[in-house]
DNA sequence: TTATAAAAAACGTTCGTTCGTTTTTATAAC
DNA sequence: GTTATAAAAACGAACGAACGTTTTTTATAA
């Protein structure tokens, strides 16, 4: 048989993964056997080994492509809102990032593995200087928004934006893996608005959020 | 040989489960093995089959008393603070978090394999209803804020403080579990004070921020 | 002596991985 | 246009080790 081109090799990669991350996220990563996501991916057992070293290699190829994926996700959510901290876009921001927990949420499974097996080896970087990689990102909004002093005191914009930006995530992440149930009391999209309602009071000024108030809109 | 007293089937066992919850956090259930159980708490690999009628019910017994130690714990730190959203007591409460995440991370690391194996079954009871449970708690101290107009338009305080209860432990979490070495950019100390202040501005009229200014201290 | 705790041995499975074999297919030879 | 070749891919039986659990044996103390 000749030689598969490169992109043989990684669509036939592509599917065995889909099928190992499945079971991982099912039943974990000593739950899961090499027999098991053979069969998922209906390949032999003897040919995983054609592609990966060792079963951990799939795990980490998966990590490692899926956060690829997220980082990308979170690029473009980041790129579509030029000023997040305005109220409505910060709505906005928190329906993405909705979307982005509902369509994803394996990977946030993934990552629990990776706290319990690897010390979060793999997706620690994802935390690591996030206030700063946030005010590098926002540099412009936020500078612009204390020159109007339209930001409360003490207030730094982009710890705020940090801190709205992890409460979204982990919002939606109790709701679909830790059985919150509308922990909040309400449904999803009233807790977005509450949540940027509450953040909106947190950092603008009054007077700022007079004049970026809701008939705006 | 005599029968044990319940007192000392009681000892062995948490003697057991201690050596058993140190290897479930760091290697997860799975990876876990009964022998390794057995060498960790230098008792026979039988013997434990005396005690548990199987691996699972290890884990179980261990979340399960795990469980009750965190709400005792949540108990007494609610205990303490009858009035939470005042920006002082808020700052005592974010210590209280730090100090429980701190002494007992080892719960959430139990969490996230039940969340991963058992999707959450023993623990999720913890997030269900949480604001209506907070806001029952902290009736008397809610309404007394609304009925003196010291809250902000549409800022409900018990979904305000459930969102800062939950903002702490996962700041928490994220620096003890996850990697995040300093994500906001300021040290853990710091980092209570100004999520303490985004909220108190979030969740106060400023007139009552004024009221309860840091120089009441 | 006797009931029971603890230890040890054994059971049948399943594990991750290896490896010899078979199947497949682009290409060279006719 | 058919066939032979050869390299690569896929397969699946087999390996030794380790798994969770059961059964048997030994030690202990009233």
């Amino acid at each position: 048989m000749p030689k598969l081109t490169q992109e043989a090799i990684e669509g036939n990669k592509e599917h065995i993964e889909e099928a190992a991350k499945k079971l991982f996220i099912k039943h974990g990563f000593h739950g899961t056997s090499m027999r098991l996501i053979a069969a998922q991916a209906d390949v032999s057992l003897g040919n995983l080994y054609n592609y990966y070293k060792t079963k951990e290699d799939i795990l980490e190829s998966i990590i490692n492509k899926y956060e690829l994926i997220i980082n990308t996700k979170l690029k473009e959510i980041f790129d579509d809102i030029e000023e997040p901290l305005l109220p409505n876009n910060l709505i906005n921001f928190g329906k993405k990032v909705q979307i982005l927990v509902a369509e994803h949420y394996e990977f946030w499974l993934l990552m629990y593995i990776d706290v319990l097996e690897f010390e979060n080896r793999h997706c620690r970087k994802m935390f690591e200087n996030l206030t700063e990689k946030l005010n590098k990102r926002f540099y412009n909004h936020f500078t612009e928004l204390k020159d109007n002093k339209d930001i409360n005191n003490n207030v730094d914009p982009a710890i705020g934006f940090t801190v709205v930006y992890l409460q979204f995530f982990n919002y939606f992440l109790i709701e679909k893996l830790f059985g919150g149930n509308n922990h909040l009391g309400i449904n999803d999209d009233e807790a977005i608005v509450k949540i940027s309602e509450i953040f909106s009071r947190a950092i603008f000024h009054p007077n700022a959020l007079e004049k970026f108030s809701v008939n705006k809109q």
